[in-house]
DNA sequence: TATTGTTATACTCTATAACTATA
DNA sequence: TATAGTTATAGAGTATAACAATA
């Protein structure tokens, strides 16, 4: 059976089905988890951040004086990957680590200036960039998807 | 200041502040999506599968002669990646290659009737699980859900 | 020239065990 | 004995360049 000519570069004419798996609601969340998540690079990537160095910015902006163990725990990650993570903020100037007074195997973690200013930056970078993803999309509906990731979240199954 | 004394292997009360991160979309999904993905990867344990190698093998079994490179697209990964997902489904006698007549670079697909009978069984206990998960979710609330994932999706930016 | 499948490679994210220094 | 931070390491997922065989 020949093939069809067909234009460089044009997409091949496919139509795979997917119906056994469009039901799941893992298989959707991963799909639209990709999206978000490479797009959410390419916005952060003018500033040198990635997702994970730009929560733990974040968080550790809001929560001054925040211990690795403390910013590990809030954002559901092992402690030994957060290590590289805020070697990476500090050796850019964006974090600084204090020594805690009564307990010396802790560290204090504090925002820099600098840090604090990029933290507004790639903040409104990120707002605009998903602001433009939800549009067109009914806030009663974004509302109720929050309400279901959320439910998600709370079913975790632990061990 | 002393600390107070504290059960070992209780949680530390800790309350990190996420007021900036969590009306973000992307920190939301990225938190139910990582919830989901590992209890994902638990049920699918005992079939010695992955989400990606469960995902290929029902898109296998559902379409009959797909080709490698169609496979890829529809599952949204790069050509490379899917070599070892289907050498692993070759090799556990799941699914075979078959040389197209007409176009001897290509391979069509075919599930095995071992992959159907493992596909059916994964599916089901997959299914169940979800089902624990959006249990006490109104049904409204998951359908609103699923649209805002297949809007984000639609919205992907490419390039 | 372009496409299919492949190899090689690199980067990121995640997870665990074991160490040190403190508590 | 337990905790905070660290090191080393391994396993996945993802991305790109380049190749041989074929179209």
């Amino acid at each position: 059976m020949p093939e069809r000519p067909r234009i460089p570069g044009e997409s091949p004419v496919v139509s795979v089905s997917d119906r056994r798996l469009r039901g799941h609601f893992g298989y959707q969340l991963k799909r639209a988890f990709n999206v978000i998540q490479s797009d959410l690079a390419r916005t952060l990537k003018p500033f040198e951040l990635r997702m994970l160095t730009y929560t733990a910015l974040v968080l550790v902006a809001e929560n001054p004086g925040l211990r690795q163990s403390q910013l590990a725990d809030a954002m559901e990650i092992e402690r030994p990957n957060l290590v590289a993570i805020i070697e990476e903020l500090e050796r850019r100037l964006l974090v600084e680590r204090h020594r805690v007074p009564n307990d010396r195997r802790a560290y204090a973690l504090e925002v820099t200036p600098a840090g604090r200013t990029l933290v507004h930056r790639a903040t409104a970078a990120v707002e605009t960039h998903e602001a433009a993803f939800l549009q067109g999309l009914e806030p009663e509906t974004r509302a109720a998807a929050t309400e279901a990731l959320k439910h998600i979240e709370k079913g975790r199954r632990r061990g």
